[in-house]
DNA sequence: GAAAGTTAGGAAATCGTTTGCCTCAACTTA
DNA sequence: TAAGTTGAGGCAAACGATTTCCTAACTTTC
């Protein structure tokens, strides 16, 4: 491990090449007028002393720090992870860095990362959390911009970044009228929770609108496989015809499946199945492999990561963004895989 | 959305309250010796004003800035995640802000990390990713602590902080033949993949010494249900006798247990079933629950950050610090809920 | 009432960098 | 040879805080 060495300044690196400060300081930036040998020199001194800019003092005078603060509104979850990625990539392309803020559900835990933030003097914050519902801002009268990023904020002149359910829930929908399903149940998550009922709103008004009225009334429960498998047990006592199942998630999909499987339904042959979020762990190991929506939450961070940066440049875009979803065909609708068409 | 404001500095509060920065300053720190009056006044005036300390100038003068950097080798995964969190608790009770950086298996995108986070004078650096193999050392000589929490450096010298998952398979295998289990195999991921290794030579070591051979060679294949269930199928069509199967993860063990739900064996009472990792994801939707082994990553990362705040305040605990597994007890392995034992 | 001791608060140096301004030397040009 | 250009690089003032003196104005005390 060694012995820490001390941090090196600019000082040692001028005096190892036997100039002044300043003049270092343009030979590292290129700025002023020096000769190119002199430039090289200083150079040649940084990299021999392994120089390491001290970002703080240099921020400290030209006011922007190159960092933005991310906030995770809940815990940071399987939803937040991919926002967060996409934006640190986009970011991390702009030379800014990221701190990440774990809210944990606690207002007060957040008021205290905000300030936090604050005081470090990030350039912006990204707002980021479990769930798609509008949420009270996070603060009022910032003087940086704030991005929300999957969570939407309450404030209707404060940008966020969302993917759009409701087109996503119709993309499903479409997808089953076009292998020939009219009979569609719709099994999602707790009723109170925004994302379900924006799915099953949509996906119930796209169906009676072309004529096919879901097959039952949308079922709510909870968003585990646990309730996907009590649910198809639901729908299958009720003896309703049913050729297809729309479910809120991945994970109720899967226990439909694996339901369905045991009850000695196929799938997709009797019944077809399509999912929500395209999570790889459950679509791929659903038996069959399962057909999903994707909310394609990298590209909401990067997003939202732009919109940021666009702000911070002096060009804010209010107001609620929505991003689409696409759809992800596997066998559970059997559809023979045609070309990805361009989304 | 509004105009964004002006940083306050504490110049402002100085002047709206009257008094020198230098004595705002002593007022706001509670340091020097001023009249009860004045202070309150200075407060008063730094509230009324929304003063946010510059962080970044305090910094500069103090030569710490109360950061650290947390770099994921591969991209940041199940795994990391509690691990980050767990650290970022730790670290935000000590006032600490986390910058995070995804490297993402690309090793000139982490030296590229590496290089902005000293940049930013951070504190210290903790090193995790997806897998417990020792790597490379992040970095010789560098001017501040690191380390490493989950993954584990090459260097024996330097910090890390893994799991014993030996110590985890031989509980795992102790349950079994507490249980009454004698004839056990081993499922596990692919055979070069250092857990897998480890689990694996544990697990056989151990039920050699217990006079309990495995039942059969550990099969070797991939992390995923689906080769959970494959190697069910292996496992049967041998015809090997079999009373327990501990597996090397929880994805692998569910994808056992549907597969012998499927060939009509009954879990547990034919075959117990162990896994590894206590996701809950697949412990609570497997049929029936998952007893499975957690290596506590939350705990790691907590662990890893303490060990952090100690090398930077000047006590550094090199070497290899292995940190215990615990076995969590549900359905699959049949025995009733005791009182949960303290580990 | 003068010397000594307290106390409250200000002035200025400092941290590491950037940048505008200035100087000095070398070179043109008349 | 004197005056004007130019180019290279140094000096010092920021940036926003902290901290070490330092100086007034009061209290004591004899």
């Amino acid at each position: 491990m060694g012995k820490l060495a001390r941090h090196v300044t600019i000082a040692d690196v001028a005096a190892l090449a036997g100039v002044s400060v300043g003049t270092a300081s343009k030979a590292l930036n290129g700025r002023g007028s020096l000769r190119e040998e002199t430039r090289t020199r200083v150079k040649e001194a940084a990299r021999q002393l392994n120089f390491e800019i001290n970002a703080g003092a240099r921020n400290l005078h030209t006011g922007r720090t190159y960092t933005v603060g991310m906030i995770t509104t809940d815990t940071i979850g399987r939803f937040s992870i991919p926002v967060l990625m996409g934006a640190e990539e986009a970011l991390g392309a702009g030379q800014m860095s990221v701190f990440l803020c774990d809210g944990r559900d606690d207002p007060i835990r957040e008021q205290y990362h905000v300030k936090t933030l604050l005081s470090r003097r990030v350039d912006g914050i990204i707002v980021t959390g479990r769930r798609t519902q509008a949420r009270t801002p996070i603060a009022a009268g910032l003087p940086v911009p704030v991005v929300y990023a999957f969570t939407s904020s309450a404030d209707p002149d404060d940008c966020s970044v969302v993917p759009d359910e409701a087109a996503g829930a119709r993309k499903a929908i479409d997808h089953l009228l076009a292998i020939g399903r009219t009979r569609i149940a719709h099994i999602t998550g707790p009723e109170h929770h925004h994302s379900a009922h924006v799915r099953a709103t949509a996906a119930t008004h796209h169906l009676t609108q072309h004529g096919h009225p879901p097959a039952a009334p949308p079922l709510y429960g909870a968003w585990s496989e646990i309730w996907g498998r009590q649910a198809t047990a639901i729908l299958l006592a009720a003896h309703t015809p049913v050729d297809a199942v729309f479910c809120g998630n991945d994970q109720i999909a899967r226990g439909v499946a694996d339901a369905l499987r045991a009850a000695g339904r196929r799938v997709p042959d009797d019944i077809a199945l399509v999912g929500f979020d395209n999570w790889d762990v459950m679509t791929d190991a659903c038996q069959p492999p399962l057909t999903s929506i994707d909310m394609n939450l990298e590209g909401l961070g990067q997003t939202a990561a732009h919109l940021l940066l666009a702000a911070i440049n002096g060009t804010p875009a209010p107001g609620r963004h929505l991003r689409p979803c696409h759809l992800v065909i596997r066998e559970s609708t059997s559809i023979p895989l045609a070309p990805p068409a361009a989304s």
